[in-house]
DNA sequence: ACAGATTTTGCATGCGGATGCAACAGCGCA
DNA sequence: TGCGCTGTTGCATCCGCATGCAAAATCTGT
């Protein structure tokens, strides 16, 4: 019962009693092929256990059938909700994932270099890539599609959340609600996510005649706490309302201020964040956050790769989608009249 | 600037000036090439930018370099760690990733379908598949590595973490701790590592002389807050130990205790998870629970999987490896003496 | 029933690279 | 200088499938 040799159309072919040509067709959508030769070579590919060798198709018609999903820091508790949909979406289309995980940014090029081997079709992007990378792709005309992120002067597709508005509305609502002394955390200084996020906080803070502290964070848990801690340093504990530049950030400042500084949040401290991420909504944490709309933007993110796949000579198009405000209950906020 | 055409090994070895096997030859480490015409055919290959196709290259030596990675539900917190973990491992044995993202077990077949068109060199398996499916792998001879979970009768390699070893640590000691009532909350029922959990747990409690409740749920967040009511409810508020199957659920537990029930964790009640996820040790919750070890695992799965891709006929192997008990402070545990 | 219009089918070839084999170059030593 | 030996190189071929082209089969209308 083991089959020691993988069937290849030939064999099909052999035991419908057709041509090898023949079983190519079937398993192509479009060629002209009669329903009861098909039917006739169905079942022998069935019995066979026969499956298309993808590396040959492929080979001959210069379509992999593989899309490169890059991103880099995956422990993020944001990317596995993406990625999942993307991947979701892209076999809908019948199309397989090549998996890139970028761990350091050093490493991006040994794993470009596995996404040039395997020819794939195209790319979707969460990862910081270098303009010379990016440039890389363009050249090979392997279409690609930014996540939240932009290319060089918008020259890349890309599809994000509006980060500005959304923070633009939080901030509307914090001070609305009466805060006065802000603070910001933000993500690492060399992200696009974090640059949008804390720029469109600070300039609607201007706008409205306030101002905040800045301080720099990881996005994750423990440098939300640290960030924490560095505000109430510096606003000798007066810190009222604080913006972080995503969820985790946000949960770990939120866990430091009751733990830590013993404070209430939101009654003395108001806690903001951005994503909307699972566990924002646990009842522990109940964040006040901008919920990145994941479904419209994985679809939108597939459906122009592909779109691009097909024709590789669309322009390039940004992709804006507004974020909600959730609520919560770590921050008092008030609609801005 | 736009290379409209992909430079194939021809198109090297012509502006190097040598043959194409020559080129070839540069590109598959072990074969006999002189350090002069290398650096030539090296210096060429930049040059033109070229990268071997690896579809072209696999057909001929039937080795895809793509591994498939099989994961059932990304959103579960624990998987992208190890999802991280095995595509570091796996790209440092030159080795891509063809990502699997069940939803549905329904489609598992669809699915399986694309693993079968890349003839992929070996799978990596974190999602249920029915022992029809996994035979398949068999029968096509590609190598298999499950991930906390078994074949029949042991007869697929696999790497588990020991899920009964765990629950008995955690059930010594909080009995040793003198709790009294005793709940579990398992996962769904088909779970391998629900049924490993629960059964090693609640063995040791008969063991020792005492019995646990058991109510269902789906390894997530609400499932852990609606599994706690059940409880409750049955045992007339008297529950004094929790033992979950997952984290995730008793963080849900822990949640619910402290919100709806107005319960003091773990003064009053006792609560245990299993895995060690990030958020676990979050301050909120600061969970008690046994850490999987995950570097260990993966470069086991990794290891082993590329043991049985060298050579397919290694004998099945299942290497078990013990958590770490997290002490945290959602449950009061004692040594036992 | 037959010419012409229309599928359907098979043949032959090529995609890009790996590899066995034979030809070849370089080298040491007598 | 010449012989044998090790190490390189090129040639030809094949991997499994897709596709243009021409031949064969089927259908159409009269």
């Amino acid at each position: 019962m083991t089959e020691s040799k993988p069937t290849t159309s030939y064999d099909v072919a052999q035991r419908a009693g057709v041509s090898q040509s023949a079983v190519s067709r079937c398993f192509r959508p479009g060629s002209s092929i009669s329903p009861k030769t098909r039917a006739r070579v169905l079942a022998a590919a069935i019995e066979l256990g026969y499956h298309p060798n993808a590396m040959a198709s492929g080979l001959i018609t210069k379509r992999s059938n593989l899309v490169a999903v890059m991103i880099s820091n995956l422990t993020n508790l944001y990317y596995p909700e993406v990625l999942a949909e993307i991947t979701r979406r892209l076999s809908d289309h019948g199309i397989s994932v090549l998996m890139v995980a970028l761990q350091a940014e050093s490493d991006a090029d040994a794993m470009l270099d596995q996404v040039w081997r395997y020819r794939v079709d195209g790319a979707i992007i969460a990862a910081r890539l270098s303009p010379e990378q990016l440039t890389y792709f363009a050249r090979r005309r392997v279409p690609v599609v930014l996540y939240n992120r932009f290319g060089e002067g918008g020259a890349v597709p890309s599809v994000c959340c509006d980060s500005v508005g959304g923070e633009r509305q939080l901030v509307d609502q914090l001070v609305a609600a009466g805060h006065s002394v802000f603070g910001i955390i933000a993500g690492p200084d060399d992200s696009y996510v974090s640059q949008q996020r804390v720029s469109g906080a600070q300039q609607r803070l201007r706008e409205l005649g306030r101002d905040a502290l800045i301080v720099e964070g990881a996005f994750d848990y423990d440098s939300g706490a640290a960030g924490l801690r560095s505000l109430m340093a510096l606003t000798d504990g007066k810190l009222d309302a604080l913006i972080c530049a995503n969820d985790l950030m946000a949960i770990g400042a939120i866990d430091c201020a009751r733990v830590t500084f013993g404070i209430d949040v939101p009654q003395n401290l108001s806690i903001v964040g951005f994503d909307g991420v699972a566990p924002a909504m646990w009842a522990s944490y109940r964040l006040s956050t901008i919920r990145q709309p994941v479904r419209r933007m994985t679809e939108a993110a597939v459906s122009m790769l592909m779109e691009r796949i097909e024709d590789p000579d669309l322009p390039p198009e940004i992709r804006t989608f507004s974020g909600r405000l959730i609520e919560g209950a770590s921050a008092r906020l008030a609609p801005l009249t």
